[in-house]
DNA sequence: GATATTGTGGACGTTATAGTCCTGGATCGC
DNA sequence: GCGATCCAGGACTATAACGTCCACAATATC
């Protein structure tokens, strides 16, 4: 497979991965990703044995989409101030369309943990990825002490994905955002029942 | 209409909240509820113009058959104990299908949120109506001095609300109770903070 | 320049599903 | 019993979507 190949593929995805979160998995044609791709069935069919196939590198691709983000957001984080402000970049990111189409990874979780395995296990690894960085701030915070020693910086992670999971939930089907943020706060007051000073 | 079709017509829509809770709402085609329901097609169509239209049939029963349950679990609630037994019949009852297929209302609202607001109305108000309920039992919680005066209802109802919803979401996609416990236990945790002895 | 890869464009077949319509029969209220 | 309602069964149409295939053009690689 040459650059151009590569390109194509990439496009390809990128476009499904736009569409399908918009309008839903199931929601999205073969031939919308086309379209919104500018390119011919052939090339569709020539990357992918078939639809469930251009579904997985959507998922593997928002994934991997997602992570980079969290990483840049979460691989420097000591302190709470820091959390808050992650805090704040996804209810900020999130308030741009109102809630609409909820969480990149959680809605195409919804969709597809019950319909490809396949599919729901890489989204389960994602999830202990993303949760993953928080335990390892949380985890420097303790070390540093922060947080006090008996704080768990895995459940402590969980509680925080839970409630943004949930809260973007809420927000998407209220159309406002202020669940996600009551969600949060809460999440944020847990941890800071940690804190030592 | 008679007893009689009434009956139909609720056989039809039992079939199809069950389906569609199974399956999720676009992959339950309406042969699917025919057969489930032991009807026929002139009987879908005689009872429903479209699939749409029983589509919200489905959640606004979902939405009563949920609500009259925690109608069942909140009227009541007046102790901390109380909420701890809330949280244990909910992870109960989801750990018998280890997850799968999350939250009866919850799953209805990520697929029909950006696709029917007719739907996603519903469900809106029912998301706070059963957030009235709690807050409703953390009210009297607090005005019997069980909880402190500057304890809010309203937000902490909405805090365990998007730590179920989100728990839900983690437990389906891992195929693990865990996640849900964790959440739930974090919002417990909160509410806890806010006790007066 | 030869060859393989990548690409366009679109016709085509197949299937699944929504939705319409009709006939005949069962059931119910009066 | 009689009319109205309810229902089964299924034929039928229309459409949308998936997926196949092919002729031919563009582009990259050697």
């Amino acid at each position: 497979m040459t650059p151009r190949g590569t390109a194509t593929r990439a496009r390809i995805v990128a476009a499904a991965v736009e569409l399908m979160y918009v309008k839903g998995v199931n929601a999205t044609t073969l031939d919308d990703v086309r379209a919104a791709s500018n390119t011919s069935k052939s090339q569709l069919y020539n990357h992918f044995p078939d639809k469930e196939e251009l579904v997985r590198a959507v998922v593997a691709a928002r994934a991997a989409q997602v992570l980079e983000r969290e990483r840049g957001n979460l691989q420097r984080l000591k302190s709470f101030r820091g959390l808050v402000r992650w805090r704040d970049a996804l209810v900020q990111q999130n308030s741009l369309r109102k809630g609409a189409y909820g969480c990149a990874l959680g809605s195409l979780a919804s969709e597809l943990a019950d319909q490809d395995d396949q599919a729901r296990a890489t989204l389960a690894e994602s999830f202990v990825e993303w949760e993953g960085l928080l335990a390892a701030g949380l985890g420097r915070m303790r070390d540093s002490g922060v947080l006090k020693p008996d704080a768990d910086p895995e459940k402590l992670a969980t509680s925080l994905m839970a409630a943004l999971q949930g809260g973007y939930l809420l927000a998407e089907t209220a159309h406002d955002i202020k669940p996600m943020e009551v969600a949060l706060d809460m999440a944020l007051d847990h941890v800071k029942s940690f804190l030592t000073a």
